[in-house]
DNA sequence: ATGCATTTAAAACATGCGTTTTAATTTATA
DNA sequence: TATAAATTAAAACGCATGTTTTAAATGCAT
């Protein structure tokens, strides 16, 4: 016997899958609705709006991802030397780890991440700072202590490349590996792009510098 | 005396500068009109529908930049030996070339890249790669030339990777930019930002490929 | 200057959206 | 079981969108 679903998860469920594969704004409460075979209206009255559903079902993963990741970088900062890559593969564990809560877990939190920043969600990045500033705070920390050549400035910069390649990685995922398939005739996992990606984005990051002039 | 601007042009300039800035899909047909100071209705006299009007906006700035890329790219490969920043250096001079034909140029073309590959306009891949596909193979085989240990799978990951952390940069740049500034007292101009990117992602695909196991 | 084709203007159309309202129904409590 | 609260259902609201239609104005040949 399944156990009964509650109206609120049946609508996470349905809304959190339409979001990673349309992003938020694409994605109408109607959709979301029939999807999840519940009332049109029911989404107002769980949630009160859009806005505080998509707030919802982000706040479900990262409830989850934060304080893991927070644990995986604490334990490395433990070990007091470490490389970039080995920053990056802190990563690993608290992704995999929401594949076992949720079925493709990790692909559908990381393309809601992708939305969220691509669709410039003020307030999700408002809440996520709220709640888990002090995370993401460590994790620039630990990224500087295993890159202490680089400024400030220069680390926000990479981290926000290092962002994108993530997100863009992870929205464009599915069609991608469709490509790749047909093209290479071989079947990328979703969840083995993160191991492509890990070392492009630490070699990224460490890289100099010094820039040649140009021309 | 300035000469006098067709309703065409009107209209592109309007909305190239409005997609740059909130994307495709939130920018709607009266915001383009009532800034270019036309009628609603001429957009779909002069261009159709909406899909040719960002696709006309497109092909604007690619019938510039592509035969461009290609020049660099040819006389790159003709020097025999280079390296994997000097392939991304040649997106310097095409980019700001761009810039004379119209300011902004260059910002503008790749945030509406950007907006292009995040809103998923599969009819803008399609004319992209119809136009201009041999010049997308002739970056591709020139990438793979200076990093000939790199599987062709390989390189089409992080050529995504690649194309991914250029596109966020730009289509989050002035947030981004303004944050930088507040943070750090410093100024980054619009086009500088290429100077930052341009060594991440020549490290992140000269990154070695072997991975390091996780845990 | 006249007559025709092109372009602009104004209004309406059809559709989809998030949200609200009202009533019916289910659930839980006393 | 009776009553109150919580939930679901159905319909409509107000608004914004891309597009189409119809008429007026303009440009340009003859």
């Amino acid at each position: 016997m399944a156990k009964r679903i509650s109206t609120q998860e049946k609508i996470l469920n349905a809304a959190e899958a339409l979001f990673a594969e349309q992003g938020f704004e694409q994605t109408s409460l109607r959709q979301i609705t029939t999807e999840a075979e519940v009332n049109l209206a029911s989404v107002n009255y769980h949630f009160g709006s859009k806005k505080s559903l998509i707030q919802a079902v982000m706040a479900r993963y990262l409830e989850v991802f934060m304080p893991s990741l927070q644990t995986e970088l604490e334990q490395l900062a433990a070990t007091g030397n470490f490389t970039t890559r080995e920053v990056f593969n802190c990563f690993r564990k608290p992704l995999s780890d929401m594949g076992q809560v949720r079925k493709h877990g990790p692909t559908l939190f990381l393309s809601l991440l992708g939305f969220a920043y691509a669709e410039i969600q003020g307030h999700l990045r408002r809440y996520t700072m709220e709640h888990f500033g002090d995370v993401i705070a460590l994790l620039l920390e630990t990224l500087h202590q295993a890159n202490p050549q680089l400024s400030p400035v220069d680390m926000f910069w990479r981290l926000h490349f290092v962002l994108g390649a993530t997100v863009f990685a992870q929205v464009s995922g599915p069609a991608l590996r469709e490509i790749a398939a047909a093209d290479f005739g071989e079947a990328v996992a979703a969840d083995q792009v993160i191991d492509r990606l890990i070392p492009f984005l630490a070699g990224g990051v460490d890289a100099t510098t010094d820039t040649p002039v140009a021309q």
